[in-house]
RNA sequence: GCCGCCUUAGCUCAGUCGGUAGAGCGAUUCACUCGUAAUGAAUAGGUCGUCGGUUCGACUCCGACAGGCGGCUCCA
């Protein structure tokens, strides 16, 4: 009995072995060093895993997605090791995985600064060098809780393992405890001595030498478990990654990120400003942004009247009762701009335009026959965000919305659901976005009082949302507790340049207000039936969507969204009357032309159109004006001499008509 | 809202030990008229975010507030 019968899988190939009894994992991939774990049937586990008869066998690379996520968890453990020696008194949180690195939360009486992380990762890189083996041991609950006497929130997640807890903190908490036997992870130096340990599941890196390049990268602060109403633990972020080049190309993608912010584009390109007399979160675009900003209404304008809606206006206050009846007021008070009095009555600046909607719906009787009946606008709402969220364009507390409601019977929903979910990604096409996925908001159950309706209401709402969503075969991922109150949601999430999502367009099922508001439509039969709103708004927010646009784009628009599609640039002062020319002949087309006429140098105007990512430079000189033609520059240096005027303005103008990048 | 960090000219940033401020770009003016990413010169431009405190003296040290950034929570 001294034989046992495994499976190595390699490559999708299965490759029947027979090793001693006590045989572990790594011995099977002593060879290959980038190998730092192993799948045992589906499980991660350490490499110094015992084998077992039957096993099937896969090997866990370090720069593989698992392999990633146990480096950084391990870089973890490191990290938080090296905390407790540098703060005896910090207690430890959570310490998981994510994209693209790791964090840890500690219990400290005084926040970390910055230059705390240098001590921290000096520290990090001695424990690193020790080689501190991270040794597996299943403990029981009760020797676990007097092992960790010392460790309060570690006793907070024994006493919730198994009991059910399914808050937002599990997923974090999962790698503490996991679902089964507790286990500790020692860090063991080479002489035996027990350096540090941790409640863990695991599994880890054989050794803290096998940590090939980690950086420390901010602190944060975090709420223990995820609650407002809990502490707020101190967080370090960290990133690690399988050598010292992956490392340095991640680092090199955030600074390249960081050129496609959108505040910073958004002032070099003259598009818009946020003006501190004005306050956090409001906006001005200036003639450039305005540009980008008129081209997106006109296209969804145009394409709301293409999909059979009808363009309304409605005023940006109303009296505050409005908002009682829509069912607004009590929900969400504390996101709305407080009451004005005015004449005795109070009146609150909108946040949303659905209840205006409903007073056109209402304004008169409806049939069936009328169903379903399209209402649109640029609605200019204003929410009070916590002052904490407000940034740039992508969370500001004034904005336009291309806010729809389509108002159809029951049986019509699902259609309308479809209809205005293709709207939303045709527009995603349009704009040439193609990172995003779908989000699918849900009525959380565990808090009912914070959603109206009956359980039988939500369960039809979502099922045909969820039929929707999943039938537009796109990644769609669950959002419990996201629904407004009124009713379930589909939402396209998009990304900015530093990968946090966005939500932007939105179709929301709606059976709350048409039941507050009192809406009929007379049907076939005569009777009075009430209808249901779909909310729908395709960018989302203007502002929100710009904002992701010129990150998306790093500034260089496709010519049709181009503030400036073409730089006239004269070589010398006797080209310009005849540039002007050309140029006025663009702009009888409809093009949008700028000429320099500065006495900058030539090169100096490339330049400067190249800085403002100008898609199309049309360069005249003395053999264009003889010839009767332009030379081209594009954006990525190619250029085409000699280009007859006529076929110059027709190439522009076709790039434009066809929304093609160039 | 909470935690941390940041705030000097329109922009990007220097500014030593506490002794009332500098550069480049941009702007303006002049000269130059040039073939694919920066011509030269001159001029203007700052209550050093605001208010208060310490000090003989504060851009510098301390505090509050405002604004910004990164997280957390939130996000109709």
């Amino acid at each position: 009995m001294s034989d046992l019968s495994i499976v190595l899988i390699h490559a999708g190939a299965r490759d029947e072995r027979t090793v001693t009894t006590g045989t572990r994992a790594w011995e099977l991939y002593a060879d290959d060093p980038a190998v730092i774990a192993a799948r045992v049937d589906g499980e991660l586990r350490d490499l110094a895993y015992q084998l077992q008869d039957g096993d099937e066998v896969e090997a866990v690379a370090i720069d593989s997605k698992d392999g990633r996520d146990i480096l950084r968890h391990s870089t973890a453990h490191v990290m938080a090791q090296a905390v407790q020696q540098l703060f005896p008194g910090a207690r430890l949180g959570i310490g998981p995985p994510v994209e693209n690195g790791f964090y840890y939360d500690f219990d400290v009486e005084t926040p970390f600064v910055p230059e705390d992380l240098d001590k921290i990762e000096t520290a990090m890189r001695r424990i690193v060098k020790e080689g501190q083996r991270f040794s597996r041991r299943p403990v029981t609950d009760a020797d676990a809780l007097v092992e960790l006497a010392d460790e309060p929130y570690k006793l907070e997640l024994i006493g919730l393992k198994g009991a059910g807890h399914a808050d937002s903190a599990a997923e974090g908490a999962a790698v503490e405890v996991g679902g089964g036997e507790l286990t500790i992870y020692d860090n063991l130096r080479r002489d035996g001595d027990l350096a540090w340990k941790d409640l863990c599941r695991g599994p880890h890196l054989p050794t803290t030498k096998r940590i090939p390049a980690f950086k420390l990268m901010r602190t944060a602060a975090a709420y223990w478990r995820g609650n407002e109403k809990n502490k707020q633990l101190q967080r370090i972020y960290g990133t690690a990654w399988e050598s010292k080049d992956a490392l340095a190309a991640h680092l090199h993608q955030l600074e390249e990120a960081e050129k496609r912010d959108h505040r910073k584009l958004g002032r070099e390109l003259d598009l818009y400003s946020f003006p501190e007399e004005l306050g956090p979160g409001l906006v001005v675009f200036h003639p450039k942004g305005g540009v980008i900003k008129r081209e997106m209404e006109d296209y969804v304008r145009r394409r709301h009247i293409e999909e059979g809606f009808s363009y309304v206006g409605t005023p940006h206050l109303s009296k505050e009762g409005l908002f009682h009846t829509s069912g607004h007021l009590p929900y969400y008070a504390e996101t709305m701009y407080p009451p004005m009095d005015l004449d005795g009555a109070k009146y609150r600046v909108k946040a949303m335009s659905c209840p205006m909607h409903n007073l056109i719906y209402q304004s008169r009787g409806r049939s069936y026959r009328e169903l379903p009946l399209r209402l649109f606008e640029f609605g200019g709402v204003y929410r009070y965000e916590k002052s904490g969220v407000v940034g740039g364009l992508t969370r500001v507390r004034g904005m336009t919305q291309d806010d729809s409601h389509s108002y159809v019977t029951p049986e019509q929903a699902a259609d309308e659901v479809k209809h205005l979910l293709n709207f939303c990604l045709g527009l995603f096409r349009d704009f040439g976005l193609d990172d995003f996925y779908l989000e699918l908001s849900t009525r959380d159950d565990r808090n009912k009082e914070k959603f109206q309706g009956s359980d039988e209401d939500w369960a039809t709402a979502t099922a045909i949302l969820a039929k929707v969503a999943d039938e537009s075969g796109l990644d769609l991922v669950p959002d419990p507790g996201g629904a407004a109150f009124y009713g379930p949601k589909i939402s396209v999430q998009a990304r900015d340049a530093i990968g946090r999502t966005w939500q932007m367009s939105t179709v929301q099922y709606d059976f709350g207000q048409p039941a507050g508001f009192g809406l009929q439509y007379v049907a076939a039969d005569g009777s009075h039936q009430q209808p249901v709103m779909i909310h729908s708004a395709k960018f989302g927010s203007i502002e929100r969507f710009i904002g992701v646009l010129v990150e998306h784009y790093a500034g260089a628009f496709p010519p049709w969204l181009s503030p400036v599609q073409v730089q006239g640039i004269p070589i010398a002062e006797r080209h310009v009357a005849y540039l002007e020319d050309v140029a006025k002949r663009m702009t009888a087309r409809g093009l949008r032309v700028e000429v320099d006429e500065s006495d900058d140098r030539m090169q100096k105007k490339i330049r400067n159109a190249q800085l403002q990512k100008v898609p199309f430079m049309v360069i005249a000189g003395d053999q264009d004006m003889e010839a009767g033609a332009v030379s081209f520059r594009y954006r990525d240096g190619r250029q085409d001499n000699g280009v007859p005027v006529e076929e110059a303005i027709e190439r522009v103008a076709a790039a434009v008509a066809s929304r093609e990048q160039v």
